[in-house]
DNA sequence: CATGAATGAGGTTTCATTCAT
DNA sequence: AATGAATGAAACCTCATTCAT
């Protein structure tokens, strides 16, 4: 009689939702949190869940969903893509880990959660390649070839996929953020120069980074 | 042909469970194979899965421990370690990736599906940091410092993460094998370059290095 | 008429499968009573039953709780604490195998069913003391040493072993309540004059006590 | 290959399951008690088990005939039905009791375990009845009417009850045999002053005493 | 709008029991 | 005679999901 049933604005009910849900999903996983755990954590009841969003499956969707926009948006607004390609870099990976470090939840749902069941591999593939495109114009933006390149994709999924390992020590507080940032710039740098357009003239690395500037 | 009541030494018995039990897990996932499920494809009985491996969660461990070894001593097993640093770099990245292309259940099972209960993460993150042991020796087998170094570890986290990324690729038959393997060597190559040990003697790395501050 | 599906209050729902439990339990057993049959006889679905008890052992418990306090509860009542010893005595034992009577599938589970499973020993053997010591307080309130007394107690113990016995022949129809009792009143009265305090004075009791040794 | 195949007369085997199973009976009770571990216990497989008994529930069965004959023949042979009546009791409740003590596996399983599943009640109350019929050959003993007397079984009952609960205590160890012998013997003397045939003679209980010696 | 009450369906696990050697 | 290997059947329990209020 006492509490719970405050009428509550659509748009607050959805992120309170949401918020209990990231936390259990990203604290136990997909299938080892259950709807129950989720309303209890969200003082709502369940029905309410089933109401706004449906099903178990939607309501991780939805909560993929939130997290990796924001997690894009505010990695994107941070980067200001006007630098020089070696400050550019410095930038975005500071965003990048800085993000991670800030919202620890969150990565651990988008990525080691969401890969378990089947439902999102769609979902989790389409983010990551959105990452992937980022960073793939991010190294393109430092040479004379903007077209798309198969070669750079590749070598994004390399570098991003070593950016996840690295925030996964990020995110588990295994690996301090600034150190971890250090090692990234480099490798990605490196792994700049060592894109397809380049490979034939040996010593153009250097050329790149002027030219970037 | 469709067999099931003979009798099978013990051995043979644990090898067909596991198969089985693999091949379901890195199609399914952990939670969404069941052991009836598992029972069918492996053609035996659920209490026979039971009798030999306890229960579903040491079933799974058991897969993973048997992939994990599998993959490790066939991959260690490919590698001549008295090459050179590059033909070892290019050897070891080869011998990975065939591996995976070969087995790709496997690595799903070992680093997919794994993931995703939190009974497992012992284990992975266990067999990973073997992995990763592996390539920081690799790494500093380069250089005249033979001693362990944390971080020659973490361009290894990274190195590893990148090939993980590069792998999954594979496993899901969207990058050939051999670009794959270009790629990551040049990668590791030039990450092998801005290891801490050769900071301070490279050339071109320091004024990369200097630069870059 | 099937009903199943109508909603009722917490109270009721729950006296509805404790006595479906208690029912079925006393029938056939704790090991043989599956849930299902529980759930059947209580024309409700599994799941209450774990939602409302949690477990079988659990359910058992509340089973056992419910008619260790009924049965204590209602023999209290009906004993007039203020009559002379006699009376007393054979108003509890009236009070005691009438409530048997009238609950033979109580009495079942109380003691019959509930010594089956370690899990209840403990509960059991309480509630046994329980009614032991209020023996024990009946045989000691016809004497002149109101204090706690081992030999009270150990009389009680064999005295409501008696009374069990003679309960089950009740409770199984194989004896008439009112022979019963009349046995009973004269095999405590005489358990009665044969407690400790009393030894030293009753002189038949004492020659016999001399003659036995 | 070491050990386990030998072959031994049945009259040993039989024996050697039958403490097995005894021991296991009464540690865990009938229905917590798996045919694994009684042929473990036993050091023999499984299938023998099935061989000589069939079932387990006729193995149990075994179990409590072998017991309760053991048990009435070792508690008659001690007794001297030639003495006087109060030394026949005395003789009688010790050697129940010393029996008890030295045997506490078999009486569990006999009284405690038995009563668990409906497929013995009948074997146990046929146990029951035959130490119930001896006492009340004892009782009866002591009078002039030697002609069977529901009301002598009754009080037989009641006694036997309150033996049974004194011997748990001794089982148990939560009581000293020679006390409890003490107290059954006092009660049992005492019941058998309260007899039917000299409830119409008050005070003849002496007399009783007198005449029986 | 919000929820307490209720369930169908399916999962893991165990056990008594039997076959083939 | 004796057993390792194998299983049908059923138990306990949980969960996503939906009514009726």
């Amino acid at each position: 009689m006492a509490g719970g049933t405050k009428r509550l604005p659509r748009a607050v009910r959805e992120q309170q939702m949401l918020d209990a849900a990231v936390q259990m999903f990203s604290i136990n996983g997909y299938h080892e949190t259950s709807m129950d755990a989720i309303a209890a954590q969200a003082e709502i009841s369940k029905p309410m869940l089933y109401l706004y969003y449906g099903s178990k499956e939607e309501l991780f969707g939805a909560c993929l969903n939130r997290e990796l926009t924001r997690f894009v948006d505010t990695v994107r607004a941070e980067i200001d893509f006007r630098q020089s390609p070696k400050d550019l870099l410095r930038n975005a990976v500071l965003a990048f880990l800085n993000y991670i470090d800030a919202n620890r939840a969150s990565w651990i749902v988008l990525y080691t959660q969401a890969t378990s069941s089947q439902a999102f591999a769609h979902t989790v593939r389409e983010g990551r390649e959105r990452i992937i495109d980022l960073v793939a114009r991010l190294l393109q933006s430092g040479t004379r070839h903007p077209e798309p390149d198969t070669d750079f994709n590749m070598m994004a999924v390399a570098l991003v996929g070593a950016g996840e390992a690295v925030a996964n020590r990020v995110s588990t507080g295994d690996a301090d953020v600034d150190e971890a940032a250090e090692l990234m710039i480099n490798l990605f740098w490196r792994g700049l120069k060592g894109t397809p357009s380049e490979k034939e003239k040996d010593g153009s690395s250097l050329s790149l980074q002027q030219n970037a500037q």
